[in-house]
DNA sequence: TTCATAATTGCAACATTGGTGCAATTATCA
DNA sequence: TGATAATTGCACCAATGTTGCAATTATGAA
């Protein structure tokens, strides 16, 4: 998905090309990892954006409800990313790091079956694993 | 596992067994499915029982450090339930509604591999499906 | 290019929830 | 039956989700 169909696809929706949800689209589909809206607004700051919280919030509602990145909630914190980007999760308790995990995707399958048995219309899934870093490990875990 | 097996566990941890963290263990053990921190409030209510917020949060973060619950935050949302009760979720985008799911559970080999290459100890995993209920499906999917 | 219109934005709120320090209360065990 | 350490309620603060409203701005039609 190159950025001119993006653009296309919002104005499709009577959404506007902004400057700042066109710095939105370009931080996410680059990313290639889930992003927060606090380091989104890190992120613009370095660019010497200072959009209002409220805008990031709203557009960041707007660009998931239309699709074009999906929001994932771990450990409390909502996260974007874009959909040919997902990843399964490893969440360390420890230092809150979050890292991505490869899988041999069953789950295109279960999907399938899973809505099909549920009569459920699945956007998105997300997978994340809890426990300890190799770092965290000697702090936390006390055998 | 019983309660009093549990009460003694939690003895064992210098933890005493109050009359709330008795009804805690009571309705998690019972209850089959997660429930949040506000559920349970409203909950202790119908039993005339009107511990502080505070102390419900700490009590279910004792609980969870202990094991002897397992945490998992859903749409922003924390929810607790017992790790023998572990099932996966469909999440209602429209609704909120969040409904256990049956899957055959390739994931504990999946976890002991991932734990082994990555040097992770695993903990716990949460895997939900989001999207929309058949009633929601009318009113939020525009084809 | 200009202009009307509707989308977007910033601001100022409020709500909810996570989280903590401290003094009062209470379960536990010697 | 105390002594003592765990637990509780209360009063906070912080972070984030969320909204109404007036000002600003992107867009498409003229």
């Amino acid at each position: 998905m190159n950025k001119e169909s993006l653009y296309k696809n919002i104005r499709a929706q009577g959404g506007r090309v902004t400057k700042i949800r066109r710095e939105l689209v370009r931080i996410l589909t680059n990313l290639g990892c889930l992003i927060s809206q606090a380091d989104i607004l890190i992120y613009l700051k370095e660019k010497n954006m200072f959009p209002n919280r409220s805008t990031v919030y709203r557009e960041l509602r707007f660009l998931s409800e239309n699709g074009i990145v999906i929001k994932n909630t771990i450990a409390g914190v909502n996260y974007y990313e874009t959909p040919h980007d997902h990843h399964h999760h490893l969440v360390c308790l420890g230092c809150n790091s979050i890292n991505k995990v490869e899988m041999p995707s069953h789950l295109g399958y279960q999907e399938k079956r899973i809505a099909k048995e549920n009569k459920f219309y699945i956007r998105n899934h997300s997978l994340e694993f809890y426990g300890y870093c190799f770092s965290c490990q000697p702090r936390f875990i006390t055998i």
